[in-house]
DNA sequence: TCTGGGGTCCTAGGACCC
DNA sequence: TCTGGGGTCCTAGGACCC
């Protein structure tokens, strides 16, 4: 059967929900009809576009432009910072309305939703007329737009969310790829980044179509899985279902850039604690434990290193997670000055699906015990509110 | 260049085992 | 030792996405 799948996507997500909340608190500007990013705080070297208004566009910035950049394209650019816990409200506030349609709803991003309506449609209702619906009503509803992208293939539903915006939907069948896909040019096609273009390009692959028509075996011959992966995406054959279980995350990590150039290791050791805190915070609410710690570091120069460890017991405690995050560090640090510190935790499994060995019981009860007397803490008082005691030797002297 | 942060997946090479 | 080949696990790094 058919498959009926639709891809949507809020248009410039992270400004028009900030440019919404600030109507809301009685701005008189909406940051959409005016040159405007969101964009980090300069001083703490975050300065990054994040998002951009459509007149922003206009005067050439980009999103990942560093803000001075932005200036210069455009010097009355309006600069707002991001509001994180806003984008999550209005993120669930859409999953909700999907659900109203079907249970298959896949979560791609903050701002992405695939749902596969195959199974939830009465005979005579049409896919496009649904998707009208629902652009309609998030409009009506929220306040902000967004593009819907219509195919009997997953992909191919996101490829054509991205056509023409905002506030539009799009088909992209399997039969329409040769008239709406196969012109375009080869940067446009998914999953094909700056980094493989050059490589496309030498073998004459310059359009979508080119690759589409590319014998299979040459491109997994140079490219491998990845090579096979695409050739099926441009063929309108990704063969790809909506994820819509709740997925687990893999791993989880937390990085920082420093706002200047760190080069001793006891403060970094400083700033590793507060990473770990934060990593195995959320993996203990997520109920799972890690089996691996990684930990990153990006010098001056911005070339970026990396160490990790499996451990020989899966665990959740913040001391575990850290004792190794230390000594990966202490592997890791050669003296340079360092921009940027990571920590992730990954290989996570579910805490239920964890037998308990007796053996690793007793020494852990008791961080078990802090973390859990920290996590209510933060829990009342917010995140921030608690830091465990980290190394006052350098403070010292 | 004054260049963020959170992820997933893949590959290549080394260690180790039989 | 002038040392095969296959499989698995682990690690480091990189490409890509939003």
């Amino acid at each position: 059967m058919k498959k009926k799948f639709l891809h949507i996507d809020v248009n410039n997500a992270f400004l028009s929900w900030t440019a919404i909340e600030r109507l809301k608190k009685g701005d008189t500007i909406d940051l959409r009809t005016i040159p405007s990013v969101i964009g980090g705080d300069e001083s703490k070297r975050h300065g990054i576009v994040v998002a951009k208004s459509n007149i922003a566009k206009k005067f050439g910035i980009k999103t990942a432009d560093p803000i001075y950049i932005a200036r210069k394209k455009c010097p009355s650019i309006l600069v707002v910072p991001a509001d994180y816990d806003a984008y999550r409200r209005y993120s669930d506030s859409l999953y909700k309305l999907f659900l109203e349609y079907t249970e298959k709803v896949e979560r791609f991003s903050i701002d992405e939703c695939f749902l596969d309506l195959t199974e939830y449609l009465k005979p005579d209702e049409d896919l496009v007329k649904v998707a009208i619906e629902i652009k309609e009503r998030i409009k009506n509803t929220f306040g902000f737009t967004v593009n819907v992208g219509v195919s009997d293939d997953k992909i191919l539903a996101k490829v054509a969310s991205d056509f023409e915006k905002p506030d539009k939907v799009h088909t992209l069948y399997k039969s329409e790829i040769e008239e709406k896909l196969w012109k375009l040019p080869i940067d446009e096609m998914f999953m094909v980044g700056k980094k493989s273009i050059p490589k496309l390009n030498r073998m004459g692959i310059k359009t979508i179509g080119d690759l589409a028509k590319t014998e299979k075996t040459i491109m997994i011959k140079n490219f491998g899985k990845y090579g096979y992966m695409i050739w099926r995406y441009a063929n309108g054959e990704s063969g790809e279902e909506v994820n819509y279980q709740e997925e687990k995350p893999k791993g989880i990590g937390n990085s920082i850039t420093v706002p200047y150039d760190i080069g001793n290791i006891d403060e970094l050791n400083v700033i590793l604690v507060q990473l770990v805190e934060k990593v195995a915070y959320r993996l203990r609410k997520h109920d799972m434990y890690a089996t691996v710690v990684n930990v990153q570091l990006k010098n001056s120069d911005f070339k970026t290193v990396s160490h990790q460890k499996k451990l020989d017991i899966r665990t959740d405690t913040t001391k575990d997670i850290l004792d190794v995050a230390k000594e990966l560090l202490k592997e890791l640090y050669k003296g340079d000055l360092i921009r940027l510190i990571g920590v992730r935790v990954d290989g996570l499994v579910e805490k239920n699906e964890m037998q308990l060995s007796i053996f690793d019981m007793p020494e852990n009860t008791k961080n078990k015990k802090i973390d859990e007397t920290i996590d209510r803490l933060k829990e009342r008082y917010g995140e921030n509110i608690i830091t465990r005691a980290t190394d006052m030797k350098s403070n010292k002297d």
